[in-house]
DNA sequence: TATGAATGAGGGTTCATTCAT
DNA sequence: CATGAATGAACCCTCATTCAT
């Protein structure tokens, strides 16, 4: 084997973990597979992470990380209640199609007994993000009075609808704009 | 060497599996907990399912049937569009909290090969069952004119998500009221 | 289950086990295997033997009675000492084809730690047999002068040999006569 | 952990596994028992083994190539066919004396669903190899016109005879020189 | 920085045997 | 006589982890 930076072996395990954990699951995936991915020997891969927990997690926030701020980088100059709305949910669906490793945080491996707080973290902080649109929308009396927290986990949870269906049923898969219709108009005819 | 009805071991065994499959998933649970769980010795396990796959399969169909019986059975006498969307939704809620242990079955474990037609039938029936009321409500006027198909997964989608959040976020619940709020009458204002 | 005889039900599982243990080994076989085919409980075997190896040995010892007392009757009004050693080999082999289980008893299954000494005994006597039968062939003139135990062995080996193709390798079987002619007048030319 | 050569490791662990199949048939040996004697761990076996089934074929097929190769080797240069007889049978016996496991290979385990093929095609070359010898031996008038398909047979048994005796009761064993002797010469007085 | 042989606990599964009925 | 549910040790195999090189 190549001497190799180990900056760049690091990230060669990282990318080959991911892939290999979405697929299988924390449980189904072994250390020699994301060995063999990343060209490298099974002891390569203790010599970056601690063990498969460590590895697991770092990648867990990492993704986390990366989305939380993509998500508000989105959101910076978007005045429109409504359109902060459907940005959300566009970044998030797009988030999870173009990562559908994504699921490896969030849909799959609860009860691992580690990693639980920072999902729960994420979690809540996206909810936070929601809630402050929906505040913002009735401030500006654009969105009718609403339970804001009960309404932020509605939508927070077609999101994770959203991701689940990624899983394993394309079927399921809607579009953004539909959702992002339904949400905003609903169902019922006006007037 | 306890002597017990067959049948009666069956059950235990079934209850104790559910029970430790939901919490630790399919991979996570070893045929040791759960015997432990049913108070019988591992080859016990095996006098009732062939493996730990069968255990896990006969699981999730005796749920899902049950869970789509329920279902049909509470849209039955329903006409009013918008109450069925509510009933279905209550239905669904209500029944994932009561038995927690559906998760199994719904949000996690995919890719495990087997038992994925199983989930699939059931979502497709699900979808089915929503997309019938989306089209009568349309055809008798109260509703406004959707894609009911797009729409139709768009709410499935928050019932999985209701789903996900049950495992492990609590904080995240909502209730079925004010999902039914916003999936029938929108964020925005009318007019 | 019906009432029955236990001397029935003896001989059901008698006949059963000897054809699972010579299709499969001793170690191949198993208690259910034997119960299934015998058409009784796996519990009903231990009524009539104390475990598996009880059973495995009474088998054996049972055919090996038998197999001596058959070679005995038909040597025993046989003069010529050639075709009593035609008539040996032909009883041999005409009962391993018969009762093809016999390679069970034989061929196969040592390191047991059991059953060794009912094997050896056999062997002992059968080697006996035609040990006399070569001595009367020498003293009456007609056989040529050996080393008697040797040769007995050398033909018994024969036997074997026969039994071991039995088992898997048709193909590999001869007939008794050309055998017979072989070992009386061998290869060479006469002169 | 000692630290040992991979090759060094896989050749004790075939050393030690010819011995206790050999001496336990297949399904009497487990990889346990491998282990130990080859003082490695169990998951060391498979490091080098796909599997017991892998283990056990890589040992039959080994020994049998090796067996095949010293016989041709032997009877190279040997132009009587009496002599051939006489040198094919020292070969084998010697050879199944020095290494006792070669019955491993051919006295048991037949009926295993696996490995059938290697040994039958080891038994249809070496009575072809007799036969040859057999030809030659007519064609040259030193012996008699024999069926020599079916003597191939009878010789091929008495190889396989001596084998099965050598397993457990070497009371039976004999010397080649006097099969040998009985072959060539037959049981009658010539004239 | 990197290797890969080695470990041993734990996975799913089978099976001879027992015993309450 | 007969049943079959129950047991628990042992089977083959996998895997996260370690460490001499």
């Amino acid at each position: 084997m190549n001497k190799r930076s180990g900056i760049e072996s690091r990230k060669r395990i990282l990318t080959a973990a991911i892939k290999i954990f979405s697929e299988y699951g924390y449980k189904g995936t072994s250390m020699r597979m994301i060995a063999r991915r990343a060209h490298i020997s099974v002891g390569g891969l203790y010599l970056y992470f601690k063990g498969k927990d460590d590895l697991y997690l770092t990648l867990m926030k990492n993704r986390l990380d990366d989305l939380m701020g993509k998500t508000r980088e989105a959101l910076k100059d978007v005045r429109d209640p409504a359109e902060a709305i459907e940005t959300f949910l566009k970044v998030r669906f797009n988030y999870a199609k173009k990562h559908r490793e994504l699921i490896l945080a969030l849909g799959r491996d609860h009860g691992l007994g580690f990693g639980i707080d920072i999902k729960r973290k994420f979690f809540r902080q996206q909810r936070e993000v929601i809630e402050g649109i929906l505040k913002r929308g009735i401030a500006s009396g654009k969105f009718r009075k609403y339970n804001t927290k009960e309404v932020a986990k509605v939508i927070f949870s077609l999101v994770r609808g959203f991701i689940a269906s990624l899983v394993i049923e394309p079927d399921a898969l809607f579009s953004p704009g539909e959702c992002c219709d339904l949400i905003l108009r609903g169902l019922l005819k006006k007037g």
